[in-house]
This record gives structure tokens, sequence and C-alpha cells, in this order.
DNA sequence: CTTGACCCTCACGCCGCGTCAGGCGACACA
DNA sequence: TGTGTCGCCTGACGCGGCGTGAGGGTCAAG
């Protein structure tokens, strides 16, 4: 007996997906069914039931679909090198949400003691990884500038200390944007940055 | 004195967002400026950063742009009542992908009790947690940039051949890996990776 | 032989911007 | 006073990942 065959719609109710989805990946060759009916029905095997599988697993983690395709190409990757590139992938995933969590809870905390968050700490906690990107946008952006060469410099010869001074540089752009928001405003929250920085050094 | 204005670049530089953001959050009325000088240049007021900073909180959340205005404009339902909901839903998907994590290790472990392990694998697999944690931690920092998500979620800043480049590289695979998503921070982890192995090490 | 559920192939629409293109405004320096 | 070099403006098109019809075949049950 040959292996199970199923319909498009068969295989949406299974995983999830919508028909147009698989219509898509289909067009995009991502995910071709392995046979067609004399109809023209799209008729998929379990193998490629399990290919989709492999697909969905990494548009959870917002790859995006060519990606996808190169990823499920690689004969050379063993099943447990993807294992353990999944369950680093997954681990950082949960692990990033825990800390939006543990945000979240820290701002409702905030609030019960009638201390409610300002946008401004919002930004630190949700959002300083922005401010510091600003450095790699920068780097796409004026990649060839002296100022980011003179960055560069420095970040090759990484060390504590030079960390710590960008950490500062950061609070520093921090206090520019508070000032932006209200010149001289909450003092606290300066505090409470540099306090962050002196955890993340220890 | 007046409030201070401030041009699109600044608003730009000091939130991290683009221009064609700023221009589009005017387009579709999610964040219009206060004024406008003569020339037509977008000036930004102080509670207009505040709001923008808001926006991005949501978005940050995975709001769409819709529900944000929806949220911002609603005034009955509090703060707090939208973060509760979305602390539940952050914790859901966390506590779904720890479950996946929690297959992979028990698949990994099977494997780890059949034959088809490499020494240097096996050793990967009893050093891996401290490692992976790393890999965490560097994502929980970085993760949430904007230029994570632009090589995530929008692809061409990031092909698949690209990948193909990184993948037939096989040594160091979770640093390029890194590396990919935020250039130049590799060393930095690299560092915190080799550190950390010291310290288990000792 | 009909009915209704399912399948097919176009093909256009939507979101959240990125990315030119063409042109004006502001300011520095000659 | 001209001349750069910025940054700003307004269109307008493009893209990824589909949703959502339209218009029409297919197949099993009644």
């Amino acid at each position: 007996m040959t292996a199970q065959e199923h319909t498009v719609g068969a295989i949406a109710e299974l995983t999830g997906v919508s028909v147009r989805t698989l219509h898509h990946y289909d067009e995009i060759g991502l995910l071709e069914p392995g046979e067609r009916s004399p109809a023209g029905y799209r008729l998929y095997s379990g193998d490629d039931l399990r290919r989709l599988q492999r697909i969905l697993f990494y548009r959870e983690l917002d790859f995006d679909l060519d990606t996808i395709g190169a990823i499920l190409a690689d004969l050379a990757r063993t099943d447990a090198d993807r294992l353990r590139e999944q369950r680093a992938l997954l681990a950082a995933r949960a692990e990033r949400q825990r800390a939006m969590v543990a945000a979240i809870d820290k701002e409702l905390n905030a609030r019960k003691l009638g201390l409610s968050l300002t946008p401004q700490e919002r930004l630190e906690i949700f959002g300083s990884t922005r401010l510091e990107d600003n450095a790699a946008r920068a780097e796409e952006q004026w990649g060839g500038s002296e100022l980011w060469r003179q960055r560069q410099r420095r970040a090759s010869a990484y060390s504590a200390d030079d960390w710590a001074e960008i950490r500062d540089e950061q609070a520093g752009i921090h206090q520019r944007l508070l000032d932006a928001m209200a010149p001289g405003l909450s003092r606290y929250v300066h505090d409470a940055i540099m306090a962050n920085a002196d955890r993340s050094r220890s």
C-alpha cells in the first residue's frame, strides 16, 4: 500500500494553516505536494506533512519563507544539529518573552504602589536595546565614516571598561531623550537607568 | 519659553524609528506632529514624543497600528487592563515554547543514549545549557531591536543566500547566528561565552 | 441528475513600512 | 552673493505573506 495522500483541506485542518497558505507555499516552491490527482488536486504525502511542520516551526520563530527554504534545503545539517539549533532559538525566544512578562509585572507592580512608570521608564525596560541598536543602525548608514571607524577600533578591543563606557554613553543618550521630552524632568529615572547599568556590569 | 519642538530627524534619532515611519504614522493619523514650520517641516512637541513612546511600547507587544490608535484613544480602559491581557498572552506563548524546548531536550537525550552522536556533539550537549543561556541573554538584549525585526521579518536585508553562506561554515553556529542578527556584537557575545565557560570550568 | 462541499486558477487588496525620485529650505563658507 | 551640503518635503512604487473574492471544475451522497 502506498503512503497516504491528503488534500489541501485535510492538511489545512491538521496543521491549522489556511488553504490559501498551502497554495502560496506551492506557488513559491516552498512546499510542493508530492503528487496531483488526475483532476489537478494537490495531494500531500506524509513527507510533505513533515516538511510543513518544520516550515511552521521556523515560521513561528519569525523566519521569512525564503530563509526557511534555505534552512530546509541544507542537507549537510544533521537532525541533531537542527534540534540543537531549534532548542537554542526556542530557548532564546522563551527567555525574551519571559523578560517582557517580567517587565509588565514590574510596571503593574509599580502602578500598585501608585508610582506609575513614565514612558521614559518603559523605554528603558522595553526599548533600551533599541537605543543601543542605534549604533548598529548607524553602522549600516555610516559604515565608512570617521566616527564609526573610531567606534570600531574600540569595539575590536572590547574590555569590560569599554563596555561600561559604552553603557554610560548610552545613559547619556537617555538623558538627552529625557531632556527632549521635558527638560529637567525626573531625575530619579536617570538614577534608575544608572542603577540598571551597574547591575548589568557586575 | 515654549515647549521644545523637534524635527523628524531628531525624533528618529532619539527613538530609533525611521523618518519614513514617522511620515507613515503621520499619514495614517497615528501620530501627527503638533505643528508645522512655515516651510512645512514637521515639528514634534514633547507630548508628541511621549505619544510616540507609547506607540512603540505597544508595537513592541505586537499590536497593529490601528489597534494602537484605538488603545491610545480609549480613555475608559486603563493601561493596566491592557497590560494584564498582554501579559497573559506573552506568558502563554512563553509557556508553549518552554514546552517545545523540553520536548526537544527529551529527543536529544534519547539520541544521546543511542549511538548517533559524535564525542564533540556529546560535549556540546553537556555544556550546552550554559552556552545557550548566554545566547538567550544576548537575544534578550538585542532581540527586540529594530534591526532584529528587520532581519527576521522583512526579508531582503538578510537573504537566503546569506543564510547559505552562514550554514556552510559549520563551526560556531550560534555565534554566527548572533552575528547575523547584530553585526559587530558577536565579539561581545563571544567574550561572554568564554568568560562563562571559564567560570564553569573552575 | 442534482446538490453541496470541496477543489482549481487567476488576480486584486492590505499592512507597515523601505526605497527611490525630484525638488525646496537652511545654513556654512567662499 | 553664489555654492555646497545637508535635511526636509511629497508622491509613488515595491515587497512579503498571505486574505478574499470571482468564475468554474470535481466528487460522493441522495
